[in-house]
DNA sequence: GATTGTGAATTACTTCACAGCA
DNA sequence: TGCTGTGAAGTAATTCACAATC
């Protein structure tokens, strides 16, 4: 019993998760004052076919001009509109160990609307710090600090061994998105929405390409079977 | 000109970006002394469903025995061997602040064979600091890091504006496995693998997301149109 | 003339459903 | 009998190619 891959007439995922990147991109090109792109150009940048930015945007009732090209600030404004850049997302970050703190002091957040307000950790030796500008609390206030400052997404930085149970207390909490970086696959009811981000995953798909070009070049005995002599560059986001 | 997503008979990528998946949640069964393990059971730890595990693991000429199932024991060597797990794949990592620093204690990097033999940075106040048992060299000494000790992946911590030149440095080194924290789209030569992992992007498909769950729920005035009333949870990894 | 937006064709991935085997 | 491995069917995503539009 899994989920049953959307269907419902909004955006293909494929497609949303792309759009965090063009909205970087088109951030990138307004600063350095470029009025407006092709899609063309601007699929270069963001690493992708000019088709599919063509349609990834009709997906959102683009406002291209035809002969021309896009204007890049009000597609700005517009991609950040659909990605909910208008509003605030309040996040909390759990466990406060040296990822969460890198996490915690990481400038990242603001461009995509998210805010960090709140950090919890279990540990009473780490309770009461300050981080970042905030004072770690402990795991016990999780869900009055969830309800009380409006949290909506939790970023879980937590050792494997303590993820499910950090999970399941975001989830008690009212929290329906959860990005985890603990690398253990999480169970979550139906409609909470779970990302997960783990390094030895990626790292290990790295190494299998590695592996594989190594072998097609005939430097390891190939144990996979198959003929490719591609290379090909590629890949990356939230696939 | 983009990648032509390959087509060459080795195996599908999706299935590429869950075998690490499968393969920790193998271990763990493994670790709890299990035997033996159905596609059912395994497909349902590994968030997946149980077609498509077999599926995946039968294009590795998979080992499972009819009627049985998997034994766990024979499957974690199988899928190991696979991800090039008997070979040590040396990591250096490029940018030691904060997150370079959590990167470097992590521990989660043993498991996928994967080892982290160097660290680099280019502030001369970090070079010569001891991190996770190891010296911060000068980016000067990256090519002669990479070529010495064998380096086939290369980590990217580093802020956004320095990461394009990182990069370029890093494969100019002969690294051709790269993998960027950076929020920015790098641009690599044909030939090199990049795989690139985003907060920022993956906080901004949860906003999405959460977005549009409460537009549906008719908390907010509908920008998008369609009428989903789809939940689902899922996700993860690279895609 | 240039470039978008989009139906149609293609390719990739998933799921179904069942034959084959322990 | 029970569960894997896999062709066939179905679904999603990408790419092509061109008509519509500025």
């Amino acid at each position: 019993m899994r989920a049953p891959r959307d269907g419902a007439r909004g955006v293909p995922d494929a497609t949303v998760a792309r759009l965090p990147v063009y909205l970087r991109v088109l951030t990138g090109l307004g600063e350095r004052g470029v009025a407006t792109v092709s899609s063309e150009e601007l699929a270069l940048a963001a690493g992708v076919g000019s088709a599919t930015l063509r349609k990834d945007l009709s997906h959102l009732g683009s406002y291209g001009v035809r002969g021309v090209g896009y204007e890049v600030a009000r597609l700005v404004q517009h991609v950040g509109r659909c990605l909910g850049l208008a509003e605030e997302w309040r996040v909390v970050i759990v466990g406060i160990g040296s990822l969460g703190r890198a996490l915690a002091n990481y400038s990242g957040f603001a461009p995509l609307g998210t805010r960090v307000v709140a950090l919890v950790d279990s540990d009473p030796a780490v309770v009461g710090e300050r981080v970042a500008g905030l004072e770690v609390l402990p795991s016990s206030s999780t869900a009055r600090v969830v309800g009380e400052l409006g949290v909506r997404i939790a970023v879980l930085a937590v050792p494997a061994g303590a993820a499910q149970a950090a999970c399941d207390a975001v989830v008690a909490a009212g929290i329906t998105s959860v990005l985890s970086f603990a690398p253990v696959e999480l169970q979550v009811p139906a409609g909470v929405e779970l990302r997960s981000v783990d390094l030895s995953t990626e790292l290990g798909i790295l190494a299998f390409r590695e592996r594989r070009r190594a072998a097609t070049a005939g430097e390891l005995p190939g144990e996979l079977a198959g003929s490719a002599p591609r290379t090909g560059s590629s890949a990356g986001g939230a696939r």
